[in-house]
DNA sequence: ACGCACTCGTTGCAGCCGCAACAAGGTTGC
DNA sequence: GCAACCTTGTTGCGGCTGCAACGAGTGCGT
């Protein structure tokens, strides 16, 4: 109902440069950590955390659920063949489908990811104090629906 | 002190990933908008916001306070001069500082950008709802240190 | 069986980004 | 005054990304 005064715009409070730069510093600590520690990118570490979930998925499966292209996906799916943590092989019943399968390497590289991700993120939400919760659900909230869309 | 049970692993609960997504999509929405009503980029926006304060700026200030590369400053410069809405001018006092300056178009669109990003934060607000204050004061706190520097 | 429309994964391409090197300018110590 | 060093902005370069085009494969209607 009010209406602020807006003589002087300070970008550091515009909540999309905030959310921006919070997401690009956070997404550049852990990309660092994972390339330094085990010499991943964060698309092939979103692979691996959805292949740990299932035996045999298609890049399209994954496209469905982790909103990256389908390109990135191939590619990261394409490193990941290359240094040995998944197999492509193609789905006998569809044969447009390709079957992506951790390797027993491949089993033993998220099982050293999974406590490194989910240790960052406490240390994420111990920073957070309080407010974690409240900021989960309104980063879900903003990823439903399309802010512009309107 | 409990250990969570984290047997399966679901990527779209991992704080990280939720905010990578959800500042993506805002972001994405909020440069498609710019470049369709104004034909400006987020790099542009931002230097345009910061100019928006100050009579006559160096790459360097908006270097330190913009959390953008110098590169991407200086093309991002480069392309509103072209576009003429920014002059570029050498400091007589100091001649490595080059003085960006917005032109009369300038203001004008500035003039009119503001009322657009104010307005699209207001909506990002509202589909916050009450948790929008804390959702502030969290991207904030993430901001100040570095998550992985301890 | 055949044509047509659709789906899936890959690849080419153009554009953007960050990093580092660089030139030009300034500052400091002697 | 000058040599060594720092600062400022630009540019080249390698890598990544998103988009669109493409080839291969599938399903459907007839």
């Amino acid at each position: 109902m009010n209406i602020e005064p807006t003589d002087t715009f300070l970008l550091d409070e515009f909540l999309p440069y905030q959310l921006c730069v919070a997401a690009n510093q956070v997404s550049r600590s852990f990309a660092e950590r994972f390339r330094r520690d085990f010499g991943i990118s964060i698309a092939e570490w979103r692979v691996l955390a959805h292949l740990s979930r299932a035996v045999a998925v298609s890049v399209r499966e994954i496209h469905a659920c982790v909103d990256m292209d389908k390109s990135k996906i191939s590619r990261a799916a394409a490193r990941l063949e290359q240094a040995g943590y998944v197999t492509k092989r193609e789905n006998p019943g569809d044969r447009r489908l390709v079957e992506l399968e951790l390797t027993a390497t491949g089993r033993a590289l998220v099982a050293e990811l999974l406590p490194v991700a989910l240790q960052f993120q406490r240390d994420l939400l111990r920073r957070l104090g309080a407010k974690g919760p409240a900021v989960r659900e309104a980063m879900r909230s903003m990823i439903r629906e399309a802010p512009g869309a309107g």
